[in-house]
DNA sequence: CTCGATCCCTGGACGC
DNA sequence: TGCGTCCAGGGATCGA
């Protein structure tokens, strides 16, 4: 669920918390979605971060050379390499204090110079942990398409207008613009008035014009809103963000469409649930919408009887 | 090139 | 109450 505002939140809140940091010593717990985590327990200790960068969904902690060091290593820690982190669906990353007991589904904790540990947590583990001296970064990174938030006119225009698949597949795409996720892609689309089955190649050139502004805009706007928290998304100060309260598509199957009142509607499209507007947002023919699966009494029933509040 | 299907993983919602 | 089933979805992979 980390899409580009989320990690854009966390990356900016490591920046103050732990810029400059020392990395001490590793502790690793389940390392099935970790690239190599013998490189980590090698490479980790004695680095400093130098920086820390978003790239699409991913964080990039920069490090630069072992510090302190009263000889040359022997295992090319002289040289700048970076840990590559991506959040997948439940990744959380943030310092706590040492003395903290661990959260369940803790599975790196670096301890650093001040006595804290930068702790990583994913109940599912969809995230990705990596340890990248230069080349293999560069490699990593050259497969991700433009970064939404810079991307021109005419380069989003080429993108999405020289394909043949479905706008929404294109807009979830890593390789055709990093960073956009299942929310983002709805909002976006329903802002723009686009059917989100409809084909990047079917586009006017205004239609991407217009795609591309509102894309920035939601983007932006959802930044500044410290992202979205729809499960249980929280950013490095452990605090949630507050764009859910300005999606206008996503996950408002059954609820009134904000432009025209007509019911807002879910379709698969490019495998991932689509939310968006019939009225405003007109399909390819014949396209098939899911059949309501909104309220009914026995759910009302059940909610009421969990949250007798609830009614109040 | 593009599609859908399948897998990874866990917890919460739901139906019986 | 408890148990089985489905669903959430970013990404990799495979076959059509």
């Amino acid at each position: 669920m980390p899409e580009l505002p989320e990690v854009e939140t966390v990356a900016r809140g490591l920046r103050r918390a732990i810029l400059g940091r020392r990395i001490v010593s590793v502790t690793l717990g389940k390392t099935d979605f970790i690239d190599d985590p013998a490189a980590l327990e090698e490479h980790l200790p004695g680095r400093q971060i130098a920086a820390v960068e978003r790239f699409g969904k991913f964080m990039l902690l920069r490090l630069s050379a072992a510090a302190g060091l009263n000889r040359v290593p022997t295992n090319g820690d002289a040289a700048p390499a970076a840990l590559l982190v991506h959040l997948g669906m439940t990744g959380q990353i943030a310092p706590m204090p040492s003395a903290q007991p661990r959260e369940k589904h803790t599975h790196v904790c670096l301890l650093l110079d001040d006595g804290r540990e930068l702790r990583y947590t994913d109940v599912r583990r969809f995230g990705r942990i990596a340890y990248l001296t230069e080349a293999p970064l560069a490699e990593e990174l050259k497969e991700f398409g433009a970064d939404p938030l810079e991307a021109s006119d005419d380069e989003f225009a080429s993108r999405i207008r020289g394909r043949r698949a479905r706008i929404k597949a294109l807009l979830l795409d890593q390789s055709v613009l990093r960073g956009v996720g299942n929310i983002y892609a709805d909002e976006s689309l329903w802002r723009a008035k686009i059917h989100p089955a409809r084909l990047g190649a079917q586009l006017s050139k205004q239609q991407a014009k217009t795609l591309r502004r509102v894309l920035q805009e939601i983007l932006q706007k959802a930044i500044v809103m410290r992202g979205s928290s729809i499960s249980d998304f929280l950013d490095a100060e452990g605090e949630p963000g507050e764009y859910q309260r300005h999606h206008r598509a996503y996950g408002r199957e059954g609820k009134a469409c904000y432009r025209c009142k007509s019911s807002v509607r879910r379709a698969i499209v490019a495998g991932r649930s689509s939310y968006f507007c019939p009225k405003c947002q007109p399909g390819p023919r014949g396209f098939a919408v899911l059949p309501l699966r909104g309220e009914t009494k026995k759910r009302v029933k059940r909610r009421n009887a969990r949250r007798p509040s609830a009614r109040l």
